[in-house]
DNA sequence: GGGCGTATTGTGTGCGTTAACGTGACGAGC
DNA sequence: GCTCGTCACGTTAACGCACACAATACGCCC
């Protein structure tokens, strides 16, 4: 209860009722019982199908809002949910968590139990987890289905037995998942030509560093950018692609020879959140500087860089508030029946040197992320 | 209900229960009553300080969580909640007016009566309007401060007589308001220099126009963009900044003059959302190849000017997200008491070519803006 | 010890909805 | 004519919490 104190509500006499007309209302009015209303609103049998239109005509005429608060109450349904998500890349993945926990205590669903369960990274583990998870009886599920074409059956076996599956972070577009939420991967990319560009105006060479092409999110980057820079700038040349496959040894390496077979690179893209050993490379050759960079994704050792203009820019993912979404939409449509967008697509934050101070904030205290 | 059909659920004979522990559990397992333990949780007079302490201990180890449905239900207490918004800016004060309405609806309390009241646009009628409303017994007031002087005696009168004051948009520090939703003004400014300095590497002029320096948000958003130039770009000189007094002649004129003063001026940063008049300017003295223009805000006719590269960029207020936080926030602490924090400065969202259509979407349906 | 006052605790009601259960009415089948 | 089944609808008991009110305990005075 509000702490301030406050002067008595309702004392004008003549203030507009508006009570919340209920279920009851519509019963009076027809001179029925709620019972019947009830089962009319739900479409339930054993109601007469011109008592059934004149209720629901009536619940339309009184604008009848089913009470959320005493539907979650009375019929106390113990969602299970089950979360299943990577440690790695932490500085996603535990924002990420932060944001489903976060989204679903602002539901009002009592006892929706949330089952976190961890494996170690994309593509080791997750497949059989999931498919753990098809006999666990779930009534919803969060998961980043790293590899859509193994993980599209489990989905589909997932949803036909009852469990409705959102995707967060990357998306299985041709299963039968309830939603998909996840940043624009061709816009990531575009962002990053766009930004690019902007400072290079005059002819050289840009490159760009990815983990692994067969991740559909990492190919769907380097597309936007390498349209977007064949369109705007036709006098920047994109140099082959580079995959760390997010090892960190083989990124440094990548990079190392990079730099060695084109010394006039001017421009990076580093479309996954391991740049750190890019970033090494880079400084280790003394070419800091002389390279305009953008990365992906923000994590602390990466604001140091920004500030010192090192990193041009980075593209934040929206971790939190993808996870927030994921939730809220999953939750809704269990309690509430209202089926989400199928596809969401966020455009990624650009993080600057000016509005970094606002990112890292997030970085360092995940919880309670505003926007 | 969800439309899918499912499976029964709770066929496995041996699940954990887990059922939600309330305030009778925490009485059957101390012995006492539930009246006792109500009174206990709420600190409410009338319990022996030992049995109080029992209480929340006992609470404590079940991990006692209140059911809020249930209480919901309960105090079903109609809110009144006044919402005073300006109809102009329309591409600002529209979805902003939209996440209020979305925020809301979001929320599970029931009853919850939103009063919106227009006046046509800030510093006009506003106060007075604010003022009708301290004998309104409202439960929350969402506002836009536009003048923080004036506003902030009504809003503490406000305050005084019970009534929960958010702003948002715009704050009135010095006032006892609850909490403060904007963008952070020094932010955006120092994004807009940035944005310019990373496409003019080589000495020339740069300008800003804005509505009003009165206007406190005016003011941030020109210290953080004269702060930035100076830091990073001493190179850029920044010519004195014009005000517009969000009058579109006066912002032709002004611009016409500034192009007519300084011909060799090479980026301009609008920062108000009345950038059409000022565009048009540029366009009308054929400069619009020449000048990297930096807006506010995003409307239709922005749109086709990012598109043909004529903007740069422009800084995204999202409006739709302040409203949703800022009823969030109200209804968050009169629902439940929860105090949010006083200042919230969202940064802005930079809108370049390549991620426009994801915002252009926005501006064209300005319902359901995920994030 | 009875009466009284205060401090502390117990009891009951109802919020709007759901779902199990109860109740007529009517017609078929014997 | 009686039972039985079915259909349409009515009745009612929860769900967990808040709060008004009832009840009990204890100390104190005369």
């Amino acid at each position: 209860m509000p702490g301030i104190k406050r002067k008595k509500r309702h004392e004008s006499p003549a203030r507009t009722p508006l009570r919340q007309v209920g279920i009851k209302d519509i019963a009076d009015a027809l001179g029925i019982s709620i019972g019947t209303v009830d089962r009319a609103l739900h479409a339930r049998p054993g109601v007469n199908p011109a008592t059934r239109d004149r209720v629901l005509r009536m619940a339309g005429k009184l604008g009848y809002r089913p009470n959320l608060a005493a539907r979650a109450l009375k019929l106390n349904r113990h969602l299970r949910i089950a979360v299943q998500l990577p440690k790695e890349i932490a500085c996603f993945f535990d924002p990420l968590k932060e944001g489903i926990r976060a989204g679903a205590s602002a539901s009002f669903a009592t006892g929706v139990e949330m089952h976190f369960a961890d494996y170690p990274r994309l593509g080791s583990g997750d497949t059989r987890l999931l498919e753990a998870a098809i006999g666990g009886n779930y009534d919803g599920m969060i998961c980043t289905p790293g590899d859509a074409s193994r993980h599209g059956p489990a989905i589909d076996a997932l949803q036909a037995g009852g469990t409705a599956v959102v995707c967060v972070g990357s998306d299985a577009p041709r299963s039968e998942r309830l939603a998909s939420i996840a940043v624009d991967g061709y816009i990531s990319g575009s962002l990053a030509a766009e930004l690019l560009i902007h400072c290079l105006p005059s002819a050289c060479a840009v490159a760009t560093i990815t983990g692994s092409l067969r991740v559909a999110d990492h190919a769907e980057k380097l597309r936007g950018f390498a349209a977007t820079l064949a369109l705007l700038a036709p006098h920047l040349s994109l140099l082959p692609v580079l995959e760390s496959h997010e090892n960190p040894e083989e990124a440094y390496a990548e990079t190392i020879a990079l730099l060695q077979r084109h010394p006039t690179i001017k421009g990076l893209y580093v479309s996954t959140a391991n740049s750190l050993p890019v970033l090494r490379a880079i400084r280790d050759r003394r070419r800091a500087g002389s390279i305009r960079i953008i990365t992906t994704d923000l994590f602390s050792e990466l604001i140091p860089m920004i500030e010192a203009g090192e990193v041009m820019a980075t593209l934040y993912q929206r971790p939190f508030t993808q996870g927030r979404l994921a939730v809220q939409a999953l939750l809704r449509f269990l309690i509430e029946g209202v089926r989400p967008n199928p596809v969401t697509r966020l455009a990624p934050h650009i993080v600057l040197r000016g509005n970094l101070s606002v990112f890292s904030s997030y970085v360092s205290n995940p919880t309670s992320i505003p926007g």
